[in-house]
RNA sequence: CGGGGCGUAGCGCAGCCUGGUAGCGCACUACACUGGGGGUGUAGUGGUCGCAGGUUCAAAUCCUGCCGUCCCGACCA
């Protein structure tokens, strides 16, 4: 390619709006630019690096024998009501009439689609198993997006779908993907890891989640130090000892902490640690009628908690979440930093480790005052015990092996074992060898294909600019002259390398020009992260060489002029 | 959804407090010089100052409402 005709757009200074690393350069290096919020256009150097990506995840997923079709952005209500996620998925599913009034969403996810298209399509074991998948727009109304094309609302998903007779072709089939994405994920050049992950709103049992490890990522991941357990911390499990509940030992005392509205301030104020104090949350969940319900959760002042494994406990099937100022005070006639779990009117569920402490502090329902020396079996024995707080570095790992570390990770894989969930409700159903009809079971999964774009800058980047791994850099190699438009000399030579790379199969991005600076061309191919970098200049070429650098390293290496094609092959295959 | 910030040229910002000519840097156009790491000079292009209403002789500036956008929070008890 030609720069001179080309777009390229890049600019000096990061958009003051952007403020991770990969969204800046992402913006500064003109990949994307912004129409609204959560909503990216690709440009067309973007783009390129997004089809790469796109290239590789199609030509790995053809490799493990899945097939590819394309399915609707826009699906009708019909099908979500059908799988009931009409009214579990929440205000993340944007919800469209069209003009006969009808009710239409676009697509968060293709579950229902698919299974619609399998139940009429697959009436006999013999066509089992099947995966089927589509690279596409997904749309989420996100409550917040964020960090440029990190998290957006619209997005390009890979998405898998595969259906089996029975449990063991579908653990024979996920095991495939696990294989499958490692591959991908290898080839992008990004450090991954794989990691025992919830189901969340898709549903089904096990699940495993693929991070980028990266400081700006979204999800805790936990890793046991001496054994390869991986997990979300949504999904680990805190090994807390179960001990009986302890006899009073102190008189419960109400004291007066006004206007403390915090764990810390109250701590302060009565001169304890937070680890002698509960905290009392107040979650609300609609029930199937969609009225909200109100549950009290219990954890340790110094512990947080796990709005996915309170979900768990509360055997809720919609997702929780915290109850408003108002709600509160309307049900309990009280400010919520002032609550706690004796006498309180309403389901309690207590976190192993709050419920082993024999004394503890907490609210004490009436606005500015706590109590002290609460005993759980004097003063409130009624409660449900459940393990619904986060893990902490240091807990014992859940496999029984060593202790667990905290890093942050980019979810841009996620696969999901999703059993009978769908197929059941949407009647997906076979004929077996035996004539007799079987529900299907099915896996799903998912890969971020826009997201790996971004996540990939935020593992590879300097001073300058993008590092892009070689397999997904926009061009492979920027041929760049010096004062093309004075020396014939180098313009003739550039002109043929520039056919001999093109010929050769090379992307190349050729600084053509005419009087581009050598300072500029030179700072746009580092901030644009093209991987190898080739300099040709009168200098140079007198002396029968021409400048190669790649873009990790920080000196020129001069190749002989007859030598660069046998360079280039050595570069870029090894 | 709660809190806060911001909205003035493509980008980054000043001006607003104290109302009266719309400004700077980058980018862009032309010309000249320069020519191995974002060069210099001269001359230019480009703005309904987010929108609507109000106050005023006069509003980017003051007031009201709305919208957009970003950050933080939603783990606060």
């Amino acid at each position: 390619m030609r720069a001179s005709q080309y777009l390229i757009s890049t600019q000096k200074e990061p958009p003051a709006e952007a403020e991770v690393i990969s969204h800046q350069l992402m913006l500064r290096a003109g990949l994307i630019r912004k129409l609204a919020s959560g909503l990216y256009s690709w440009l067309p150097l973007g783009l390129r690096v997004f089809r790469k990506v796109e290239a590789i995840v199609r030509e790995e997923m053809d490799a493990s024998g899945a097939l590819e079709l394309s399915m609707p952005v826009v699906q009708p209500a019909e099908l979500w009501q059908e799988s009931q996620r009409w009214s579990q998925f929440g205000a993340e599913l944007l919800r469209i009439r069209d003009r006969h009034d009808r009710d239409f969403c676009l697509g968060p996810t293709h579950e229902e689609v698919i299974t619609d298209i399998v139940r009429n399509d697959i009436r006999s074991y013999r066509q089992l198993p099947i995966n089927l998948y589509q690279i596409q727009t997904k749309f989420r109304d996100e409550r917040r997006p964020r960090f440029g094309i990190m998290r957006t609302r619209e997005f390009c998903m890979k998405d898998a779908y595969s259906f089996h007779l029975d449990e063991a072709s579908l653990q024979k089939t996920y095991d495939g993907m696990y294989q499958t994405y490692s591959n991908i994920f290898e080839r992008c050049g990004l450090d991954y890891r794989a990691v025992i992950a919830d189901t969340g709103s898709i549903g089904g049992s096990h699940s495993h989640e693929f991070h980028v490890l990266a400081e700006s990522g979204e999800d805790a991941i936990v890793f046991s130090d001496s054994s390869d357990y991986a997990a979300n911390i949504e999904k680990a499990q805190a090994l807390t000892p179960i001990e009986d509940a302890a006899a009073p030992a102190e008189i419960m005392l109400q004291v007066a902490t006004p206007g403390d509205k915090t764990i810390d301030q109250v701590c302060k104020t009565l001169s304890i640690e937070p680890r002698q104090m509960i905290k009392t949350l107040i979650v609300t969940a609609p029930d199937a009628d969609g009225q909200h319900q109100l549950f009290a959760l219990v954890v340790r002042g110094d512990h947080q908690l796990n709005e996915v494994k309170a979900q768990h406990a509360l055997q809720l099937d919609n997702e929780i979440g915290m109850a408003s100022e108002e709600q509160i005070y309307k049900a309990l006639n009280c400010a919520a930093g002032s609550l706690g779990p004796v006498d309180l009117p309403i389901t309690l569920v207590v976190d192993h480790s709050a419920a082993n402490l024999a004394t503890f502090t907490c609210g004490a329902n009436r606005d500015g005052y706590h109590l002290r020396g609460v005993n759980w079996q004097r003063d409130c024995p009624t409660y449900i015990r459940a393990d619904i707080r986060n893990v902490v570095t240091g807990d014992p790992s859940p496999d029984g092996l060593g202790n667990l570390t905290i890093k942050r990770g980019i979810e841009v894989g996620h696969i999901f074992q999703l059993g009978t969930k769908y197929s059941e409700i949407m009647k997906a159903r076979v004929l077996d060898e035996n004539g007799v009809e079987r529900v299907m079971h099915m896996g799903c999964y998912g890969i971020g294909v826009s997201r790996i774009v971004a996540a990939a800058i935020e593992q590879n980047n300097d001073e300058r600019g993008i590092v892009w791994p070689d397999s997904l850099a926009p061009f492979q190699i920027a041929l760049i002259p010096i004062n093309l438009h004075k020396s014939e000399h180098v313009k003739k030579t550039a002109e043929e390398i520039y056919a001999q790379l093109t010929a050769a199969g090379y992307d190349v991005l050729f600084m053509d020009e005419n009087k581009a600076r050598l300072g500029s061309m030179l700072a746009d191919v580092e901030l644009i992260g093209i991987t190898h970098r080739l300099v040709i200049g009168e200098r140079g070429l007198n002396d029968g060489n021409i400048e190669y650098r790649h873009r990790r390293e920080s000196e020129n290496r001069l190749i002989a002029t007859a030598d660069l094609m046998d360079h280039m092959r050595q570069q870029i295959h090894t």
